[in-house]
DNA sequence: AAAACGGGGGC
DNA sequence: GCCCCAGTTTT
């Protein structure tokens, strides 16, 4: 894809996406300003396939949607509202974990700082630049498997990892669509832009598309 | 029955 | 860079 085409591909982008639903995404984005709900979506999502986590979360933040409250739940309330979502015994640890280091250090507030969130245990990039843009409303691009996946699909960028991803799309992604282009992706790589078997044949946006490891398998 | 799926930590 | 981590959903 050639670099003056990332508008075009955008706007395709934007019209393709309408005819999924990725509960997730959306549920993510109703946490928008609420960057506690937004860190705790997205531990939840974390090595998880997104569709299970939105009605998990619901059902833990209406047990409890601080970390002071939360700190009230035993681990096996938590288990139990996010089942059926993996790792369930591990995320609830964490999830209890970060809110006592939220309560200890931070006076139960989520930090807006990138480099400040990076330092907890279990938040990665990914995590960190979702929480910081989708709660804080600060400039940030989210990679996840999608972002990375996709964008090196198309020959939009050659990376080997999601950082490096993260940074070649600061480099050159205009910012109007620094927000939009996880949404955009996670949504697209569930229902058309699949890892292995990408269903290239009806995908709107094949006459921009390197096809960069496709039917490679793991 | 088998393959697909999706971040971060530790080293 | 490489290996490990658990469970649900799709084919």
């Amino acid at each position: 894809m050639k670099e003056s085409d990332i508008r075009q591909v955008m706007s395709l982008l934007a019209s393709a996406v309408k005819q999924w639903d990725s509960p997730a995404v959306t549920i993510v984005a109703q946490r928008e300003g609420n960057p506690f709900k937004v860190l705790v979506s997205c531990l939840l999502s974390l090595r998880t396939q997104d569709r299970t986590t939105g009605p998990a979360s619901e059902r833990l933040f209406s047990l409890a949607d601080t970390p002071e409250k939360m700190l009230h739940l035993s681990e096996q309330e938590i288990e139990q509202a996010i089942y059926p979502v993996g790792f369930y015994r591990n995320k609830a640890v964490q999830i209890l974990d970060i809110c006592r280091l939220l309560q200890s250090k931070y006076q139960g507030r989520v930090p807006d700082e990138l480099d400040e969130l990076l330092t907890f245990r279990g938040v990665g990039r990914k995590t960190a630049n979702l929480v910081v843009t989708l709660g804080f409303g600060k400039p940030g691009i989210c990679v996840d498997t999608h972002v990375h996946r996709i964008s090196n699909r198309w020959g939009y960028v050659q990376t080997k990892t999601p950082e490096e991803t993260e940074m070649a799309l600061r480099a050159k992604l205009p910012a109007e669509f620094w927000l939009v282009i996880n949404d955009y992706l996670v949504t697209f790589g569930q229902n058309q832009c699949t890892p292995i078997s990408p269903r290239c044949s009806t995908c709107p946006l094949d006459a921009f598309c390197a096809r960069v490891g496709v039917g490679k398998s793991r």
